[in-house]
DNA sequence: GTCCGTGCAAAGGATTTGCATAATC
DNA sequence: GATTATGCAAATCCTTTGCACGGAC
């Protein structure tokens, strides 16, 4: 339940954090941007200030609720943190996102870094390409 | 020569854009934005503005002759476009660039591209930490 | 009641654009 | 000389911030 998500990140219960909360949990499958929660949360009723959102998607993130993504030059969309590493298909038409894991190419990248002498603090992978659907 | 880049790519051959083709040429271990090309063409006293710099970078990605990336949230880097693919290494602390170009994580990615039904258009895979100098 | 969160409007940084001038071919 | 490029300043987009009010605990 949302409210321990908020609570184990000592955050307090407020409505604007229990919305976003809700709209990232049921948008599984499509990263949004600071202004698509604010309209989708306008269509419910739930007249959020853009500038709360981006507040509390920053604290998320700084809790570690969320992570923040850099696909498209212009804006970040937002994911919810489930806690495990996993990289990002996007379909470049309707912008759905599949998650994966890979462990051939996880453990190539570890050893790629230590071959360059760097010490790995974190990495992402995007594929970008056209689902089966939009094809 | 860089004229003939320009010439290829249909362009004009003027004092900004070679300026600026030369400055990547030379800065190939750190990819750089516009405002670090403007600071640096400053310094050897080529005055171009802000804005020319954008337009000209803007050109050169549409013509193929540099690739711009995001791995910072904020703004965006440019790199010179040696034609084959490769993927980065980024150290968090000097900014510092290592390019590389692995057979198996290419692979692998083609193979779970096809697995969910996608087609594969583009992809970026980036490593983010720290080199041996800055540990 | 205290402290933190929110809304509003203004500020901020990166990038783009309109327009008159200047340069290339 | 015609066409395209550039500089300047203003505009735009996304995001952040200051301040006064409102809500959570």
């Amino acid at each position: 339940m949302e409210k321990n998500h908020l609570k184990a990140a000592g955050l307090k219960i407020t409505t604007p954090r229990m919305r976003i909360l809700d709209l990232l949990t049921t948008s599984g499958d499509r990263h949004l941007s600071a202004e698509e929660i604010y309209q989708q949360l306008h269509k419910i009723d739930t007249d959020i200030s853009i500038a709360t959102i981006y507040r509390v998607l920053t604290q998320f993130e700084a809790a570690g609720l969320v992570i923040r993504h850099n696909f498209e030059e212009n804006h970040s969309v937002f994911e919810l943190n489930h806690g495990e590493h996993h990289d990002h298909l996007v379909c470049m038409k309707c912008r759905k996102v599949v998650e994966f894991h890979d462990a051939v190419i996880e453990a190539r990248q570890e050893e790629l870094t230590k071959k360059f002498g760097f010490i790995m603090k974190d990495h992402c992978l995007t594929i970008y390409g056209v689902c089966s659907e939009c094809q």
